[in-house]
Order: C-alpha cells, then sequence, then structure tokens
DNA sequence: GCCGTTTTCGGCCCGACTGTTTTCAGTCG
C-alpha cells in the first residue's frame, strides 16, 4: 500500500469521526496525520516496523503510529472499519455533495436513516426531507441541484488521478518479460481534465498475436484490480479500487502507432482523418493504414508513419480534437506549442507567512533548483484567515523579508514582491492601496462564495482588475475540478476586459484547479489576453509541477510568446501591467 | 489524538456567509 492511500484511510477515519459526533480535536489530529501520511518521503510500510521512524513525522504520535502500523499490516484500520461498519460507506460519498457535511449527514442519518446518494435523492422526491431540522425548501432545492452536478460529474476522474493509476498498473506491466513498452491512450494522452477510463497499450514480443496467453493472464493478475470485466485475447478490462475502468490492450509492435493513433482519438480526430485517408486512396483503422485497391499496408508502425503517408506532419495528441488541425498538418503550418522547458518563472506561491509549508529561503531555493530564473511570493490576504492571511502590517513586513532573500540570492534567481489578495463581494480588494502599489505582482482572486448573480459575479471580477495596482487576475473561475461548480460568470467580458487593461490571467496549474478550460484558454488567446501559467504551491516540491497545466495550455494551441512566464526576468515586470 | 510545555495537562488556524434560527448552526475557504 502506498504512502495516499494510507492518508485516505485515515481522512476516511475522521470523516467518519466526524459524522459519529466524534472529538473535533482529535478528528483534527486523524486530519494531520492523513495529510501527513500523505505528504512525507518517508515509505510508510517500511517504517512500520520501526516506531520510532513513524514518530519522528510531525503529526504522527503514539496512537497514530499503532494505527499506521495496523494499516500497513492488515490493510486496514479497525477503528474505520468499526465505523464504517455501523454506517456504510454511503456516508462518505454524501459528504462529497456541495453544502453537505458531517452535521448534515448525521442529521439525514438518525431522522431518516438516508445512508447514500441515492437514499436521498429518493427522501428528495418523496417529500421525506420536508419538517427536518434546517431543511427549508431552498435547502432541500440545494441537494437536489448538489445531487445532479454530483451525478453528471461521476465516473469521471481527474487527470492527475488516472495518470497516477496509470503509472502504477504501466510500472506492473513493464515488468514482465515480453512486454516492452506501455502507452496510455484515449483522453489521458490527449491532456483532457478527466478521464472517462484509462486505456493502456502496451507491445513486446509477449504481446504477439496468438502468443498473449501468458501476458494476459500476468495483466488480470494485476493486485490493484477490484474486479474483471472482461478477459479475452489481446485485451483485459478492470476496474481498479476507486472505482476506474482500466483496458489493457496488448498488441504486435507492427500495428503499434495505427492502435495509438486510433485510441488516443478524438473520436472527431479520427472520423476527419479516415475522411481524408479514403479521399487518397486508404483505408485506416487500428490495425493499419492500407491501400484501397490491394489492401497492401502502407503504414502501421508509428504514428508518425501514418501521418507522414497522409500527407501531414505528426499532431501533438493535445491538437486532436478537429479544431484545424488536420489542415494545419497537412499545410505543415502547425504551431509549435509551448512546452514546460519554455517557462523561467512562476507568479504564484504561498508560503509558511499563510498556508504554505515552507518559507521564502526554500521556496526560493527550490525555484533554483527546477531551473527558473524568478519566482513572486504571494501569500493569502487576511480575508482568508483561516490560512493565517496576511494583513496591511505584515504584508509590509513579509515584503522586507522578501527583499532580504531576494538579496541572499546574489542574482541566481529574482525573488519578486507579491500578494493573492481576495476579491471581496462588491469588487473591493481586501488590503489597502498603498501597500498594494508596493508590490511587484498583485494577483487578484475570488476566494469566498457569496450568493452573487452572474451579472453581480462579472462585476465583482471586473470592479477588481480594475484596480490599478492588481497586475493578474488569479485562478479566475474558482474551480475545483469534480467538486464543485465554478463561481457563475461571463468570463468572455472579463476576458475582454483584462486584455484591455493588460491584467494578466492566470491559468493555475494546480490539477484539481486548472482554473481555464479549453474554450476560455482559446477565447483568451482569440483576445490577445496575457496569460500565465502559475503553480500556486503550498509546498517546495511542488514547484516546476506544471505538467497538467502546459498540457491544457498546449490544448488551446497556446506556444511561447502566448505566455508571459516565458520571458527574462528583467523583461517580466515590464511586460505585466504597469503598477498604480 | 498531538504537542509542548506552563513538563503529564490544557490548548489546538478564524471569520464570513446562508438559511433557518427568533438568537444560531453548519459549511466553506
Amino acid at each position: 500500500m502506498d504512502n495516499p492511500t494510507m492518508g485516505r484511510l485515515l481522512e476516511e477515519t475522521a470523516d467518519l469521526l466526524e459524522i459519529d459526533g466524534g472529538d473535533s480535536f482529535r478528528i483534527r489530529s486523524y486530519r494531520r496525520a492523513a495529510e501527513a501520511a500523505a505528504q512525507t518521503t518517508v515509505d510508510l510500510v517500511a517504517a512500520a516496523a520501526d516506531t520510532a521512524r513513524l514518530l519522528e513525522i510531525p503529526g504522527i504520535g503514539k496512537g497514530m503510529a499503532a494505527n499506521l502500523q495496523a494499516i500497513a499490516a492488515t490493510g486496514s484500520l479497525p477503528l474505520r472499519d468499526e465505523l464504517l461498519a455501523r454506517y456504510g460507506a454511503g456516508l462518505l460519498e454524501l459528504l462529497k455533495l456541495p453544502g453537505m457535511g458531517p452535521k448534515t449527514v448525521a442529521l439525514l442519518w438518525d431522522a431518516a436513516k438516508i445512508s447514500s446518494i441515492d437514499g436521498l435523492a429518493e427522501a428528495i422526491d418523496g417529500g421525506r426531507l420536508a419538517g427536518l431540522p434546517r431543511m427549508g425548501a431552498k435547502q432541500i432545492e440545494k441537494l437536489r441541484k448538489g445531487i445532479d452536478d454530483y451525478r453528471r460529474s461521476a465516473g469521471r476522474f481527474r487527470i492527475d488521478v488516472a495518470e497516477e493509476e496509470a503509472r502504477r498498473i504501466a510500472a506492473y506491466l513493464l515488468a514482465f518479460k515480453g512486454i516492452e513498452r506501455v502507452t496510455p491512450a484515449g483522453s489521458l494522452r490527449r491532456g483532457r481534465e478527466t478521464c472517462g477510463d484509462l486505456d493502456l497499450l502496451a507491445t513486446g514480443p509477449a504481446c504477439a498475436p496468438e502468443h498473449t496467453s501468458a501476458a494476459v493472464e500476468y495483466v488480470a493478475a494485476y493486485p490493484g484490480i477490484h474486479d474483471i470485466i472482461a478477459k479475452g485475447e489481446n485485451k483485459v478490462s478492470f476496474h481498479v479500487g476507486q472505482g476506474l475502468q482500466v483496458d489493457v490492450r496488448l498488441l504486435p509492435s507492427a500495428s503499434y502507432g495505427a492502435a495509438l493513433q486510433y485510441f488516443t482519438g478524438s473520436k472527431a480526430h479520427n472520423v476527419a482523418l479516415r475522411q481524408r485517408a479514403l479521399k487518397m486512396g486508404y483505408t485506416l483503422s487500428e490495425w493499419s493504414l492500407a491501400r484501397l485497391d490491394d489492401e497492401s499496408v502502407v503504414a502501421a508502425a508509428t504514428e508518425e508513419e501514418i501521418y507522414a503517408a497522409l500527407g501531414m506532419d505528426w499532431i501533438p495528441p493535445e491538437m486532436r480534437e478537429n479544431l484545424g488541425e488536420i489542415e494545419g498538418a497537412a499545410h505543415g503550418s502547425l504551431p509549435r506549442l509551448i512546452e514546460q522547458s519554455d517557462l523561467k518563472g512562476d507568479l504564484h506561491m504561498h508560503t509558511t507567512a499563510s498556508d504554505g509549508h515552507n518559507s521564502i529561503l526554500e521556496m526560493a531555493e527550490a525555484a533554483l533548483a527546477v531551473g527558473y530564473k524568478y519566482i513572486a511570493i504571494t501569500d493569502h490576504s487576511k480575508i482568508l484567515a483561516m490560512t493565517g492571511g496576511l494583513d496591511e502590517k505584515r504584508a509590509l513586513e513579509h515584503i522586507e523579508n522578501i527583499q532580504e532573500v531576494d538579496r541572499r540570492m546574489e542574482g541566481r534567481i529574482r525573488v519578486f514582491t507579491g500578494i493573492e489578495v481576495d476579491i471581496l463581494a462588491d469588487g473591493a480588494l481586501d488590503m489597502d492601496d498603498e501597500v498594494l502599489a508596493q508590490m511587484d505582482v498583485v494577483i487578484a482572486s475570488v476566494h469566498t462564495r457569496f450568493e452573487q448573480s452572474r451579472e453581480e459575479m462579472t462585476a465583482r471580477v471586473i470592479r477588481a482588475i480594475e484596480n490599478p495596482n492588481v497586475r493578474v487576475l488569479g485562478h479566475p473561475t474558482g474551480r475545483l475540478l469534480l467538486r464543485r461548480e465554478p463561481f457563475a460568470m461571463d468570463m468572455g467580458a472579463v476576458l475582454r476586459r483584462a486584455s484591455e487593461l493588460g491584467v494578466a490571467v492566470e491559468h493555475n496549474a494546480a490539477p484539481e484547479r486548472l482554473d481555464l478550460n479549453d474554450r476560455d484558454l482559446r477565447l483568451a488567446k482569440e483576445l490577445g489576453c496575457r496569460i500565465t501559467i502559475n503553480s500556486d504551491s503550498h509546498d517546495a516540491r511542488n514547484l516546476g509541477k506544471m505538467d497538467y497545466g502546459i498540457r491544457q495550455l498546449r490544448r488551446a494551441w497556446l506556444g511561447p510568446t502566448d505566455v508571459l512566464n516565458t520571458l527574462e526576468a528583467k523583461d517580466l515586470l515590464a511586460a505585466l501591467r504597469p503598477r498604480g
């Protein structure tokens, strides 16, 4: 079992304890320990034999060390099992609904024995919630909408979750003699934000036709399998623990390229490509590109050969949505897409001054190690009290501390001053202008939710970016992927105003956020909006982890010149909207 | 349940919003 899984068990135990009405400080301990388990670099299973080693991890005491040892030994935690037996796993799922916390879950359980999302939906339809404490018409309507949203997103998995699973399975497959290559296809390869299922293509001598049985058995023995859906000659389908469906296909290397092309999609891209093939006298399938007249194979082993035979440049998977890439590839006019190595800095990160895990110096050192030329330190402002957000006095002190580190780095890396200031309900900023005017990078972000109409939300954000101190609009849509609906606003109007003002719009690279969706990013590019991609790191170890965000930018065809933080440090501040 | 003392017990991130509450509980960031 890996550390994140152990952390998840502790986190679920905390949720169950909260539903159970347990001591809030004990619950917090479980959450802290869950976080610690997920974050630590210590291999917990290996360390389980050595209690002292576990106790060195902050947040792990004697009780939690025993819990971790129990998990390492048995794969489960007695307290969690006991609570699960009492309440059922459905309650954990209920907690995922927006506006649904442990108290409400407990109330629904106590008063109506509701123990799952389906049960809740039935109770709402049957009118059984009316009359319960705190269950007015509005509340019930909110729950109904929450269920609809949840069901719509259920079955899809965040790209980083799917990719992590793909990595684990690929490592397992590659350990088999005769499997030489494993490639994820489908929406994961195209870099979509979420994946409905996972397509893994494997090839090598063990995948040759009529010799696959040993490899098929090996795949079916993957330890992470929850249940097997289908097992055939060259394909095994199964669910893994979290419900993700995985299809592993074993393919001969001779047709690997054709299969990769076919299973990468998208459907629209493939349809258009096959039409082009037909016009040229070919037929394209998952096995090969072949001549229509004598069925002789023209290309099949690699994607490059196939696209070349169709008179096209190879197309990066992120572009394969039939949005003009086929014509571009045929004319040799596809743009060069941005790559991680183009980035020279990161303008959004947190330190221990608010809710980050590392000091300014540690962030600077980590950024240097990643190869950046500059960073901006942007801790939260005071309204986010829970994060230890900065008030004016602390913000001014923070500026001095940042400048001190900048001096200490002696030009090896520039450390810019900054803040992530919250946009209040009326569009005012959560900090005095005189203080903001002293910052290099002022990111204005929406965190706090108000019941606001689309018009009010749009006006709120536009008023904020009109403040002359604001240089970047931070994670603009407030999207937490698969969990909450976005702040509803007119993104077109916001992006248009931002481009007029010269305010850069951030694409937050954290995989749970990925703020701007494909459409927003294409619109931003169209409008000539300045775009910056930032990690929003709360931990030095996340600095430089931009791959998911970069892939979103690539999906919108953005190149190095479209993104601000490909600039050198000396050009960056000038390129940002002039201050004040 | 953890931690750091005040060294074996008491503190543990806080403030704002929504809906239902007629004085506040629950959720969120």
